[in-house]
DNA sequence: CGGTCGCTTGATAATCGTCAATTGATGTGG
DNA sequence: CCACATCAATTGACGATTATCAAGCGACCG
């Protein structure tokens, strides 16, 4: 994990390195307010731990570029990644409570973020009440997503949580500058897996699957995406992973249902 | 659901009924704050909907008495039970990001709940930067708890998603004024089994099982936990739900354990 | 008193996890 | 630079877990 301190008179100078990535929705004042609080940045490899679960909450963090996992520990050794990280989002908002990290934060890719020491935000929260007001928003904005996948993991059968991951990632991936229905995954099977509740090899032959139907083209990591009708068949429940294709009746109820 | 709205006058005279219920980790100033702001108390019966899903979000609720579902609606009809509430809890916190509930809520049993309109909160927070601090922090918790029932959900066995449930009532009924290994469940099996990602079958066989092995004592929605360490070991994931007890090898294996 | 609802229990079957073998990619040290 | 180890991914065979279907029972309500 590389540090890039930022010192002050390099702040005053130079175009910040957080510039441009801050969410959107963020009021003028507060982005400048904000970047000039950032101390540093951090570049980190696949594999490496940007937080543990436990830590103090001494840091809030946005992700630059690149990917994370945000993996949940259980006291018995369980273990199951609750969310995944893109580009443009804070990380680690689930520390406010008991003002400690409460997942392991991990690079999936190499990865740059930038680093805001929370002592700095309490003191742009004191002039200006806006930010925590944000700060509010964001929180329960993941809130309402940890809700929305835990509907996906409790309700949703193997096929439906692919389909439903993947019309998240489209649905994202348009949202970006070249509304692209190409993306590229940054989680291995496994990761994916864990976030889906269910094993690596299930959705190795889910996507395997989706492929064969034409629904999808996977190439490694690199996802495109050929028939969002088809997906959304997917994710209406109406298809069912065959046990090795008996007889391969799925591809004919998929061109029924086309 | 009936309305008891509380007049400026009868606020002055007597004592709130919101009184003794907000969280007690809430500032004295902000209690008396907060009450003031109360518009009215409601009562549910069970199967009342408080909110529904979509609503714009005008109220914040405070659970005085009684217990809730939280319930997730897909848009294709999917639906699942995200979160129960009990007395003392705030309800709605998912709400601040989109401006609406994202979730229905549901009585339980009867309950009544305190009404606070978010205006008149915002009037609090104008003022007093502190109510804003206490809801990023209870918004940051619902968090972490969403985030735990996702390990839950996503990586645990039945015999651990149910003992994992009993173990945190039993936790919540010892915090409770007469510590208590005794507790009531609002829910019935189905929504139980809702919030499980379980079928009602499945959580009452589990709780069959259980009383069987003498680890709890069940009657209705009574429920006594006799044995707190062989929970502790179905939470570890040791133990498994038998086929309606094959040649009963489970009962060797909760012997052995013991 | 009939009907619905909540709950239990049994039989059966489907989904999905586990185990295993294989392949290709990546990286490391001799 | 190549052998070797490790990791990611795919695919098949098998079986366990858990859902579904079905029947029955007591409680409560109209």
């Amino acid at each position: 994990m590389k540090r890039h301190s930022i010192a002050a008179p390099f702040r005053s100078r130079h175009p910040h390195p957080c510039d441009g990535h801050l969410p959107s929705d963020l009021e003028p004042i507060l982005r400048q307010r904000i970047t000039e609080t950032a101390e540093a940045t951090l570049e980190l490899n696949r594999g490496e731990i940007l937080v543990h679960s436990g830590e103090p909450f001494k840091y809030l963090y946005l992700l630059l570029s690149g990917g994370f996992k945000a993996e949940e520990i259980g006291e018995d050794g369980l273990s199951q990644i609750v969310s995944f990280h893109y580009a443009g989002e804070f990380m680690g908002l689930s520390a406010f409570a008991e003002q400690r990290y409460m997942v392991d934060l991990i690079a999936l890719v190499p990865s740059s973020v930038c680093e805001f020491p929370m002592a700095g935000v309490q003191t742009i929260i004191q002039d200006d009440r806006a930010l925590l007001d944000r700060l509010l928003i964001y929180v329960s904005d993941r809130l309402m997503r940890a809700e929305q996948v835990q509907l996906m993991l409790g309700s949703m059968s193997s096929t439906q949580k692919i389909a439903h991951f993947l019309v998240d990632r489209l649905e994202a991936s348009r949202r970006g500058a070249q509304a692209e229905s190409r993306f590229e995954l940054p989680m291995t099977r496994k990761e994916l897996g864990s976030y889906l509740g269910l094993s690596m090899e299930t959705v190795s032959r889910l996507l395997s699957h989706l492929q064969e139907q034409g629904v999808v083209r996977v190439d490694k990591r690199q996802i495109e995406i050929l028939r969002e009708d088809q997906l959304r068949v997917w994710l209406d429940g109406v298809v069912s992973l065959p046990a090795s294709s008996r007889g391969k009746p799925a591809a004919k109820q998929a061109l029924k249902l086309a």
